[in-house]
DNA sequence: TCCAACTTACTTACAAGTCAGTAAGTGTGC
DNA sequence: GCACACTTACTGACTTGTAAGTAAGTTGGA
C-alpha cells in the first residue's frame, strides 16, 4: 500500500500533494464536489453520508476520502468550490465591484430562485454552522465578515453616507434580509418574492443613506 | 412491562395517554424539554444525541423515550414548549396583540441577546428544517405562514395602508431580518447591534407604508 | 524506445464507535 | 394492586475512517 500519511498521522490528501495529478482527475473531483453539495443540501453535514456522495460521484466512499482526507476536508473544499475559488484545479470567477454590486445581489437572488438546491445547502450549512465546533464555522464567520465590509463600502459609495455604524448596520440588514428570506421562501416558495423583496429594500436603505 | 405501543405500531408516548400522571412527572418532562433545548441548540437535531438529553435530565435515554415516545416526539415536544403551548401540562404565556406587538418584538430580540442557547437552537433547527423529510419542516412552515399573517395584519393596523402585497413583503422581510441577524449574531456577537437594527428597520418599514 | 520504479486512483473488507429504539424487569406512589 | 416512571441490557442499523490490495498511469534512466 501506498503510504499517505508519512508526516501527518491524519494522512495527507492526495488534492495538497505538489505532485502530477492523472488526466480525468479533475473532472472526477468536481464529480464528487457537487455530489457534496447535493447531499450535504438536501441532509445537511451532518446527516449527510460518504457513501451517498460517494454514490452520486460513481465511486466508493473510501474513494471519495483518498481525495479529500476526511468528510470535513470535503466540506471546506465544498464551500471553497461554491465561492469559485480554485480547488484542486477547477476555475475561479470574476468578482463584481462598486455600484454594480448591488445590482449583482438581485441577480443572484432572481438566479437563485431556478437553483433550489443551491439556496438550501447555503441554509443548512449557515445554520448547522453556528453549533459547537463545525467544521463550516470559520468559513461563515469569515464570509459574512467580509461580505458586510464588502457591502458596507458599496453603499458609502452610491450613498455619500460616511457614518461607518450606520453603514455598517445598513449592511448587517440587508445580508439579514436575503439569508432570512431564503428561509422562508424553501418552505414556501409561493408565498415569497424573494427579488421584489431584496430590489425595494435595497432602494429604501440607499434612499433612507442618502439623507442626514 | 407496560404495553406503550397498544394501537399505534410506532409507540404511544407517555405525555399523550389519557391517564393521570403522578406527582412529579410535570416537572421531569419540564426537565427532560430543557436539556433538548440545550442539546438540540448546541448540536442540532441530527447530532443532538438522545443520551445527552437523558443525562441533562436526570435520567436514561430510554427514559426519554417512555414520555415522549421517540426522538421526533421530543423534538416537536420541544418546540411547542418553546412556543408556550401547553405540552403534557405546562404553563401558556399570554400574546400581546394590536400595535404593541411591534414593540413586543424588539424586547423579545433584546432579551434574545441575554439568551443565546434559545436563539442557537431556533437557528440550527429552523436551518436544518428546509432538508428533506425533518421532522421540524411542518413546525416552522407554519410558524412563518402564522407570523407573516400576524405581521402584516399589525402593519397595517399601524399605517393604514391596505396593499395587501406590500404588507406581505413588508411582513417577511421583517421576519428574515430578525433571523438573519441572529446567524450573524452568533457568529460574531460583538458586530451585531440586533434590537439598534431591528427598531430601526421597523420605524423606515412604518413610515414607507404611511407613504403611498 | 523501452522498462523498472514509483504514484495515483481507486476497490473491498473491516474496525470501532454511535445512535435510536425495544424488551423486560423493578420499585413506588396513588 | 396496579399503572406509572423509570432502569438495565441489548439489538441492529449506520457512521467515518483505516488497511491492504490492484490496475493503470507517469517518469527517469539505460
Amino acid at each position: 500500500m501506498v503510504d499517505t500519511a508519512r508526516d501527518d498521522p491524519r494522512g495527507r490528501p492526495a488534492a495538497e500533494r505538489v505532485q502530477r495529478p492523472q488526466a480525468r482527475t479533475t473532472e472526477r473531483r468536481e464529480a464528487v464536489l457537487k455530489a457534496a453539495m447535493n447531499v450535504f443540501g438536501a441532509r445537511g453535514y451532518n446527516k449527510g453520508a460518504l457513501v451517498e456522495v460517494a454514490e452520486q460521484a460513481g465511486m466508493t466512499h473510501a474513494g471519495v476520502l483518498h481525495h479529500f482526507g476526511s468528510k470535513e476536508g470535503l466540506l471546506v473544499a465544498m464551500l471553497k468550490y461554491r465561492d469559485g475559488e480554485e480547488v484542486a484545479g477547477v476555475p475561479a470567477r470574476a468578482q463584481t465591484e462598486g455600484p454594480a454590486f448591488l445590482q449583482h445581489l438581485v441577480d443572484t437572488v432572481e438566479e437563485n430562485t431556478h437553483r433550489r438546491g443551491v439556496v438550501q445547502a447555503y441554509t443548512v450549512l449557515s445554520g448547522e454552522s453556528v453549533t459547537d465546533g463545525h467544521p463550516a464555522h470559520d468559513y461563515f464567520q469569515g464570509r459574512f465578515h467580509g461580505l458586510r465590509a464588502k457591502i458596507a463600502g458599496v453603499l458609502g459609495e452610491v450613498s455619500g453616507n460616511t457614518d461607518e455604524r450606520e453603514l455598517a448596520d445598513a449592511a448587517s440588514a440587508l445580508i439579514a434580509i436575503m439569508d432570512g428570506l431564503q428561509v422562508q421562501w424553501l418552505l414556501e416558495p409561493d408565498a415569497i418574492d424573494m427579488p421584489r423583496i431584496l430590489s425595494r429594500t435595497i432602494d429604501e436603505l440607499v434612499d433612507r443613506l442618502r439623507r442626514p
